[in-house]
DNA sequence: ATGCAGTCCTGTAAGC
DNA sequence: TGCTTACAGGACTGCA
């Protein structure tokens, strides 16, 4: 499930892949996406080259020049990408087509190297100049592909998704005020995308247990140390899983298809029944905020009024 | 205005 | 063995 981690791996593996790159051709499958895909974008798209890879909380935002425009530009068009659940987005180079899975593919866009010397463009970045395809492939398609075809229409695009700040970027009297000013569960306020962005379920149940808090706390009942604690985990836990190259639970890969690694270094999300690493007490999971939610009973002490619907215990093998 | 439940989507695996 | 059903969850919609 790609959060901000794994997006920022996928920006960071593409960025080589595709720089310089231009767009020769467009095949949409035609399948409904999260976000719908317009075929009128297809003919726009063509011979625009791409000049940087950037992130937004867990949106992808793939940069592109009109021929000759200026190889430090990167304002303009782009195309902007949110992986949802089972997206991937991977440059497949000509002829290695047939080494990936095929179904679910939904966008293929064709690339070629632009074949103009780099004024500007950092040299260290272009290892790859071979043909190829940027590929969206997305088994549930909760994610999708769009196109703005101007600086304005980005920033009307993240406008409209009303964005709030990554951890690392995020005042502590702000994140403290959305605390105390909601009636909600904290766990709910970590997933809400306009309080703090890039945070999915997986890096909020880590954050939680890092900072010892417990998911059904009340967000009001925080004192400043504890909102504090919770924002310096969330960053650190962040920050640790890009190095590790994000968390491959199922269908998640980076640019280059290869798998993340640090889904062996989560201490708490996935692990129902396994004992936590820090005081040995069996790991427990519960619906809260609509999501399933792992916690140590002893770590992350429960409030009294904790209202969380307990989970049906998973039965192992016979 | 606020918070919650429901919805989308398909592969996987539990459970009968 | 084979079928049915629950589950995974990011972001949005609709309702109370």
């Amino acid at each position: 499930m790609p959060e901000l981690p794994e997006v920022e791996t996928v920006a960071r593996d593409l960025q080589p892949l595709i720089l310089g790159k231009s767009i020769t051709e467009v095949w949409w499958s035609g399948k409904k996406m999260r976000l719908p895909w317009t075929n009128s974008w297809d003919r726009a798209l063509e011979g625009l080259i791409f000049t940087k890879v950037s992130r937004r909380a867990k949106w992808l935002v793939l940069h592109l020049a009109e021929r000759g425009a200026g190889w430090d530009w990167t304002g303009g068009s782009a195309l902007i990408a949110h992986l949802g659940m089972t997206g991937q987005l991977t440059f497949v180079r000509r002829g290695k087509e047939y080494e990936l899975p095929k179904d679910h593919v939904h966008l293929r866009f064709g690339l070629v190297s632009s074949g103009k010397k780099a004024n500007g463009l950092n040299e260290g970045l272009r290892r790859d100049f071979e043909a190829g395809e940027l590929r969206f492939r997305d088994i549930r398609r909760f994610g999708g592909m769009a196109y703005a075809k101007d600086s304005a229409e980005v920033d009307l695009f993240f406008a409209k998704h009303r964005l709030g700040p990554e951890p690392w970027d995020c005042p502590l009297d702000g994140w403290l005020g959305a605390l105390s000013g909601t009636k909600r569960l904290i766990k709910a306020v970590l997933l809400d995308q306009s309080v703090i962005s890039g945070v999915g379920n997986i890096y909020a149940d880590e954050s939680l247990h890092a900072a010892g808090i417990h998911p059904c706390r009340m967000a009001s009942s925080f004192n400043e140390a504890e909102g504090a604690k919770l924002l310096e985990m969330a960053d650190s836990v962040m920050r640790k899983a890009i190095e590790n190259r994000g968390s491959t639970i199922r269908d998640y890969v980076g640019g280059e298809n290869l798998n993340g690694g640090h889904q062996n270094s989560l201490l708490i999300y996935g692990r129902e029944g396994e004992a936590c690493f820090r005081c040995g007490i069996l790991v427990k999971r519960f619906v809260v905020a609509g999501r399933s939610s792992h916690f140590c009973p002893v770590c992350q002490k429960a409030p009294k009024d904790a209202g969380a619907k307990p989970v049906r215990q998973r039965r192992g093998p016979a």
